[in-house]
DNA sequence: GCCTTACGTAACAGTTTGTAACACGGCAGC
DNA sequence: GCTGCCGTGTTACAAACTGTTACGTAAGGC
């Protein structure tokens, strides 16, 4: 039921005929291009929310296409590569991309590159909107929102104080998305600041009662929730 | 169920579509508007206690429209912009907004001023709204108004003093909307004063004859009851 | 390897909340 | 009036919650 518009560029057939089919099963309406032409075309034609381009594009260049199109319109750019090397990634970001990815990725990965550009640019249909209904399961973990309940695998129950759980729905909320501690403050308070290191506790106290492993620790950025979560049905 | 009328004014399809569906599942009744006109139509149309406002509205500039449904009626406005900019925002405020926010916005945090300015106004739908003779349903447990009697989900019935009775007819008013202790105390003795622990005891009273689970605190805030409210046919 | 920085976390302190126990007052029955 | 009972607020203390600090350790950069 999202409603995003994804505009994946490149030109080998096979990768890109996997790519949207994964993409789509995601959720996300994917138009295909595989060349300059057909790119701009596509954008003339229609509302794109986001571009996955790939770097290496044929006759064409991706790089100089990013460009191309940022100077055009402003439309979120993921650049792909098969080649991770770093003067590719500085000049993919100094054209404006918005984010970078090299092949071979991890389908996972690239998807929650894409809601974090997608929720950045502000077009994001978050988890929200399933969240107060069923419950969420994660890595055999599960959560009912509307109790506020958290359960293990084993099928024990959690006790999480109130901050803990507004913590771990922040998470569920963004599944395999790199959260800065500003990010978790804002979404935590409501408004405002993050000082010291309350988010970092607070996050070991979470671990403690849930899974350590549940949340990775993005040294220099943040944090980010390790499990792909799922909405069960509403009982 | 929450007898709270937001009306949504957005021109975009799909941001309103997608709002209006979180916001449906938070419990307030919505109506969609996508224009000066149609906003005003629902506005005569029946009793709205909110209304949610994007500033940006086609032709129409919303600005302009918060001060004309200002000048008209008494309702409270939440002003939603694409631009931060503080002039906007500054703009919003003079003309009567009671609140504004940001694109992007965190679906939280937008739940959490909706609710914060429905507050303010002092628009909590109160019992009297709803059929009078009936009884509320919640959890399990029943409440019939015309007799002052709570039954558990077993059919087992339990006796609330009246203070006790009172606080939970407080709590049935506005489910799932966190109240303060003053609110809660103003509500009780139909004129002010809160002070002490009383409050906290009595919520413990309740929480006891009934079910904990069903007021959680809010810790630094008050308390919330955690369940949604519907209204039985009188039998 | 060493050095710098970031992170994990135990211990602590300040608040807030839960609740048992008590105190007070009205009221029915004697 | 006296007495016991019930409902209610007050108090006091324990427990829970949460941010801060300090220090040890891990991770990278060089």
């Amino acid at each position: 039921m999202s409603l995003h518009r994804l505009l994946l560029v490149e030109d080998d057939t096979d990768m890109a005929t996997m790519l949207a089919a994964y993409l789509q099963r995601q959720g996300l309406y994917v138009t295909l291009a595989n060349s300059r032409a057909s790119a701009l075309a596509a954008l003339k034609a229609g509302r794109v929310d986001l571009i996955l381009l790939d770097v290496s594009l044929g006759d064409d260049d991706g790089v100089a296409l990013c460009a191309e199109i940022r100077a055009a319109q402003d439309v979120p750019i993921i650049m792909v590569s098969a080649l991770s090397a770093d003067h590719q990634r500085m000049a993919g970001y100094e054209v404006g991309a918005d984010d970078y990815i090299a092949k071979p990725f991890n389908p996972d990965l690239l998807l929650a590159r894409i809601r974090a550009v997608l929720r950045r640019a502000g077009r994001a249909p978050s988890l929200s909107h399933r969240r107060r209904d069923g419950a969420l399961t994660f890595q055999g973990w599960r959560y009912d929102a509307r109790r506020d309940e958290v359960t293990a695998p084993g099928g024990w129950q959690v006790s999480l104080s109130s901050r803990e759980t507004k913590l771990l729905r922040v998470f569920l909320a963004n599944p395999l998305i790199p959260l800065t501690r500003e990010e978790i403050a804002a979404a935590l308070d409501d408004d405002e600041a993050a000082e010291g290191r309350a988010i970092d506790v607070l996050v070991g106290r979470l671990r403690n009662k849930t899974d350590p492993a549940l949340i990775r620790t993005e040294r220099g950025t943040g944090y980010v929730l390790t499990a792909e979560v799922t909405a069960d049905e509403p009982a």
